[in-house]
DNA sequence: TAGATTGTTAATCGATTAACAATC
DNA sequence: TAGATTGTTAATCGATTAACAATC
């Protein structure tokens, strides 16, 4: 809406926007403050900037990534990431051939290297792109070097601390749901 | 369990084992038939097949992927599919100087034998992995070849009529959520 | 038989929706 | 002012949990 140039919306508006009833959202949104005004309906900017402001997506993050292969140059060339704060600073692979290869305007640097660039480059995510049989030993050199919020695309069952928020990106699942609508 | 060899479970050991209430998994398999035993408890083979049966993931189903770069191949040599009875069984792209190419198994096809080699393998789901302005092209082509179940990993919003079921893949959201926990 | 555990009905809990005073 | 729309309280709806007869 906001690319639409539309500066204000309704609850009505947006409850036929997203198929959800309009006193949802109006007490969804009041649970966090009020971004409203009565009569008038949400400013669109305002009610973007305090909705990002609650999911804590309103600040840059440095991620590193861990496994230079296809996947992981894949990620590295997602420009999406950019536009939404999030930069990959940093890619690591235990493969001495890799090292010093370029990957968009980075290089990839040895997993030794690990811990001191996490704290240079105040990396603050990990990803996790190498093979199953590897990833429980890079989770936890990023876990050493201090990183908290990992997400990973190994095939694996990967063990981390209570205070470390590890998310699977499993690929399998996604295509599984689908299959559940073929024939 | 099945793997640890575990032959019978009860409704009380799985909702420790997913942090559920155990009436809660006897109501919600109980809407499915009766698939345990009173004073035994279910069968973990047995369990597995319903489960399977109902989530429609007991068979081989054969997809086509669309977008020969990084991703796509990362893709191609992902095997967890294949242990989940899904096959990558053609990979197409637009540009002349990847077809033939060798990725795992197959060699990547023109995008013009799309239509012909999804009734020759009969392929039910389509992966896409082309940029973001080619990918409603793509969808597109998929649709007219009668495959009705997409994954898309370009960041783009495409159309589809109602009767195809597409699921984005957005890399983002999952790093997004995860930017949440950081500091 | 006694203990265990299911499938299901009844009770409880929480989430969604309706209604409305406040107010732009 | 009259119409619109919020934030919030009350009413409704549905989902979760407890309880228990059936039975292995």
């Amino acid at each position: 809406m906001q690319d639409m140039n539309i500066k204000k919306v309704s609850s009505h508006e947006l409850g036929q926007k997203l198929d959800m009833n309009p006193a949802q959202i109006r007490k969804d949104l009041a649970y966090f403050g009020e971004f409203g005004r009565k009569g008038i309906g949400y400013e669109v900017s305002y009610l973007i900037s305090k909705i990002k402001e609650i999911l804590k997506i309103n600040r840059h993050i440095n991620v590193g990534l861990v496994g230079a292969g296809h996947l992981g140059i894949a990620l590295s060339n997602y420009n999406r990431f950019t536009r939404e704060k999030l930069s990959i600073a940093a890619i690591f692979d235990a493969d001495p051939n890799k090292w010093g290869m370029s990957v968009g305007h980075l290089k990839v640097q040895p997993v030794s290297e690990l811990q001191e660039t996490v704290k240079e480059k105040d990396i603050k995510m990990g990803i996790i792109t190498v093979p199953a049989t590897e990833a429980q030993k890079v989770v936890d050199q990023l876990i050493a070097a201090g990183v908290t919020a990992i997400l990973n695309f190994a095939p694996a069952t990967l063990k981390v601390p209570s205070h470390v928020h590890l998310r699977n990106a499993d690929l399998t699942t996604e295509l599984q749901s689908l299959a559940y609508y073929v024939d």
